[in-house]
DNA sequence: AATCTATTTGAAAATTGTTGTCATTAATGC
DNA sequence: GCATTAATGACAACAATTTTCAAATAGATT
């Protein structure tokens, strides 16, 4: 996957979206934060750390939500009542999955896929013509299971 | 999994709950209901318009997370930013799938599991013990494909 | 470079789903 | 029945998100 500017500034331009300033500010905090799953919250204090004090709380939500249009990022939700975004490393559908320690929160990347089997059967039985997946494993993780 | 009230009473009692009478009206609107995935208001007002017309609604979200807590419903997330419940029918962990048409909405459920392939892998790679887990599919609908 | 137009912005208000407070009510154990 | 303790309903409070709207600005067009 491009994360450079001028692959979101075509993106945009091909939907009549102009690049801002502030749309590139976030682009850059989550390009700059590869591995975390940042609530819109945490996106927003950073892109005003790093170098927008004056954006306002509106335009980062916003400006999430048309990233996740144009598949850049994708929404997550780890059952913390909050909306994380994480970058979409690939560019086809093959998300990978997160395993949630429920002791201590922690989230562990999983990139092996290994749903083919079940995705195959799915498209045949039901006729549902799968386009994405989300796949969430909730359960204690080492650290937690040896009593650290 | 035994949906009777002395069922739920005992699992109650074990844990110093009482049995009241809104409690019941809940579950009984949830068992009443078995293949929906209701949201916290729309059980409210089923509550209301069956038996309870006089039920708070924080006694409804209450009660969701307290059978929640006693495994007798699931939390469930279609990605509607609504929070919806659906009864559990196993005592296992083995949950069914989702898969949620981007097109009208439907969601169809998938009783085969066939994840115990990717769970022993990743028990076995990351040290994870895996208790429970969630997946959803998203995708076209049989209807939907076919243009009706 | 100046102009134009539609998009975007920030600030604040509004909305939505959910949780907390608290006095009153009621379920269970004795 | 009575006491104890949990549960209820009404409402306020809250937090995350969305909307509103006038002012600002990106990008196309001269």
């Amino acid at each position: 996957m491009d994360f450079s500017i001028d692959t979101l500034k075509n993106k945009l331009r091909d939907r009549g979206y102009k690049l801002t300033p502030q749309r590139r500010a976030v682009l850059d905090v989550i390009v700059s934060n590869p591995g975390e799953h940042l609530s819109t919250e945490e996106i927003y204090e950073l892109v005003k750390k790093d170098n927008h004090p004056e954006i306002g709380l509106a335009t980062v939500y916003r400006t999430l939500i048309l990233l996740a249009e144009l598949d850049v990022i994708s929404k997550l939700n780890l059952e913390d009542g909050l909306v994380r975004y994480e970058m979409n490393q690939h560019d086809d559908n093959h998300h990978h999955h997160h395993l949630i320690c429920t002791n201590c929160g922690k989230v562990i990347e999983v990139v092996e896929d290994l749903l083919d089997e079940l995705e195959a059967r799915i498209e045949k039985d039901h006729e549902f013509e799968i386009c994405d997946h989300k796949l969430k494993f909730f359960g204690i993780c080492k650290e937690c299971k040896s009593g650290l």
